[in-house]
DNA sequence: TTAAGTACTGACAAAAATGTAAGTAATGAG
DNA sequence: CTCATTACTTACATTTTTGTCAGTACTTAA
């Protein structure tokens, strides 16, 4: 929950205002949603499929990050009326619109992160 | 401060290991980071310089994500023996290669965030 | 009637990030 | 002796993010 009112979230939105990378970190920043964003790359993900790809993050974090892609815009939750149930997430075209900058983005990690031992 | 054990650590650190993205994120996602490295890109700054070019953020704060920045090896710390001090900033090699990364994580949010009203 | 499957939600707690306000050290200028 | 200058540091407080654990709703199958 944000306060807003509160200079931390004040700084956050002013920052936004002027500064294109700034946004563009927000929305993707959460812990999850690279890994998230990574995933749906490769297509559509049922709320389980996505849980068994990620396993270590729990379900009220996994809700939660999803949420905010969602609201972000980048991605879609698409509801099937079926028991038991069956929710799909996708990308958005925003959220393809991403592919190229995530991939560099991966990249650069990828070639400058600490090497393995081994 | 980092408490090396918390689940929340080590699921930071498990997450670098096998995604680039979030290990980049991680680097360059503190609150004023993006900003800092921005900056730089035009070259060296000053101490007193930076904190002219980002009058929203506070000295603790200004300081600490430069430490970070400097940890990382994104940034260099020159100081010149000097009175009054004189300290300046610049990126390293591995600070310069994120230039591409940056100009097109910029170039996105400048296309996809909300626009101002007129 | 009980259990299984799916996609969650809620109350609570811990950890991490960010911010505020005041103070410090060294030295040269006046 | 006092002040200005620069680049910080310290103690503390607030806000935000992330995590734990248990529980829910709905329907079908056994």
């Amino acid at each position: 929950m944000r306060k807003e009112s509160s200079t931390n979230t004040l700084n956050r939105n002013k920052i936004h205002v002027n500064c294109g990378m700034a946004y563009t970190l927000d929305l993707i920043g959460g812990r999850w949603k690279p890994t998230i964003l990574w995933a749906l790359l490769e297509g559509k993900l049922r709320y389980s499929e996505l849980k068994k790809n990620i396993p270590d993050v729990s379900e009220r974090i996994l809700v939660l990050q999803l949420r905010e892609l969602e609201k972000d815009g980048l991605i879609k939750r698409l509801v099937y009326a079926e028991v038991p149930p069956r929710v799909e997430y996708e990308l958005t075209n925003d959220g393809q619109s991403m592919r190229h900058m995530l991939q560099i983005i991966s990249d650069w990690g990828d070639l400058h992160r600490p090497k393995k031992a081994n």
